[in-house]
This record gives structure tokens, sequence and C-alpha cells, in this order.
DNA sequence: GCTTGACTTAGAGCGCGCTCAAAGTTGTAG
DNA sequence: CTACAACTTTGAGCGCGCTCTAAGTCAAGC
């Protein structure tokens, strides 16, 4: 897979695809004959964990750490899972913060009348 | 009350208090004998409303916005009530992605094991 | 009178996460 | 053979929301 096909699958742009290698968020990709980006599909399950860790807010440079234990081998799978657990603890809090704030702006809505 | 017990009791620092006045988050603090900025209660409860804003991630540019439409007195609060609406379907819509992507974190978290 | 500290301004700088530009190479279709 | 699209690299630029610096003014305490 090329890297215009993976941005198709991913909802990446290439430009990002490049970048998250560059910094180390994904491994360097294989190259095909003509020194261009060879994908195989197993980047998606990394790119879709990724994009998980993106949306509930998780900051670049911790997913590059996780990468990297990641990359250390199963040695590290105790201290991937507390950063995991760390996170998850971090997101039910934003979460119930955002639900305290909906009470607050529902109230405002209704003090609006119709 | 000065800035520096505006910053206190919101949390926000002086220069962040300024900022919001400069782009017009914060209407122009009244002054006092010395030319510094002297506030009113009242300004409190306008920033608290921002921090709730804030909180569930509305761009500032949006926070603007509102704000002028309020400075621009009663006949905007159709608009108002229809900008705050809109927001809370979108907080509703990010919680909804939050809670899924937590199932998927809890089930990679139990797939580590002990 | 002098120091200290809180305030003022205009404007520069920063951290994040991309996003794009420029210049060059390669593969494919007509 | 030529045109064109898709790829490559390095490095600059951007939008956001602050955050800080520099240079100056002012009020209170010793």
């Amino acid at each position: 897979m090329k890297i215009s096909e993976l941005a198709r699958r991913t909802g990446l742009s290439a430009h990002t695809i490049r970048y998250y290698e560059r910094i180390g968020l994904m491994p360097p990709a294989e190259r095909d004959g003509s020194g261009h980006r060879a994908y195989d599909e197993r980047i998606l399950v990394w790119l879709e964990f990724v994009g998980h860790l993106k949306t509930t807010g998780m900051p670049i440079r911790d997913m590059l750490e996780y990468a990297q234990l990641r990359m250390a081998g199963a040695a590290t799978e105790g201290r991937r899972k507390a950063m995991l657990t760390a996170h998850r603890q971090t997101v039910r809090q934003r979460m119930r913060k955002l639900a305290e704030c909906l009470d607050v702006l529902d109230a405002k809505i209704a003090g609006y009348g119709d």
C-alpha cells in the first residue's frame, strides 16, 4: 500500500503520515523499488489505536513514549498498561467536567426562554 | 478589585486577563486614579461562563461572537441561544466519541493481563 | 529620598500539531 | 518522446491560546 492509499484509509493526510514517521510515532516505512513508502496492512491497526489516543486527548509526546515502549518489546507491557490506565483516569475526569459544564449550558439555554 | 485579585479569584493569570480584554473577550476595564484596572464583581460571572465554554472546547473566536452579541443587547438573545444549543450538540457528540474510545481503551488494558 | 512591588503598554515568543512550499525523481499513458 | 501525476526530501509557516519581555509609571513603607 502506498502512502496515498494509507492516507485515504486512515483519513490522515500524506503530509501527516510522513510527519508521524519523522517524529517517531510510526516506524520507518519500508520502501519499494523506486524509494516510495510501501505499507503493510498492520500499520492500520497501530494508526487506529493512535487515533483513539488522539481522540481522547493524549498529547503526542505521550504517544511517543508509548510507541517507544512498544518497540522495546514485551518486557514493557507493565509500563504500557500503567500508561493507559492513567490516561483512562484522565479521560474519565474530563468527561465528568464536560458533563458538569453541559448542565450549566443546559440551564443557561433554558434561561433564554423560547 | 485589581487585576491581581481577579487573577487569583478566576485562576487566570493577569497576562491572560489583559489578553482577553485586548481581543475583546472582556469589556475594556474601568480604571482607578492611577490608571490601573478596577474590576466589578460582575466580571466574575462572565469569566466563569467563559470558563465553561472553554472547558467544553469552544474556540475563542466563537466566544468572541457570543460576547459581541451579548454587548449588542437583548435583541440578540435568539441568536445566542442558537449558538449555545449548537455548541451543546457538539459537546454531546464529543462525549459520545470519548465514551466509545474509552471502551476501546478498557479492552486494550484488559488485554494486557495483570 | 529611596527602594520595592504591583501595575501599565506594545510587541515578541512559545508549544502544539500539523500543513505547506520548493525542488527534484520516478512510473504510466498517449 | 512527452506530459502528468504521485512520490521524495528539507525546512519553513500557520492557527491557536496563551505567555513572557522590556521599559516605564505609580503608591506605600522605611
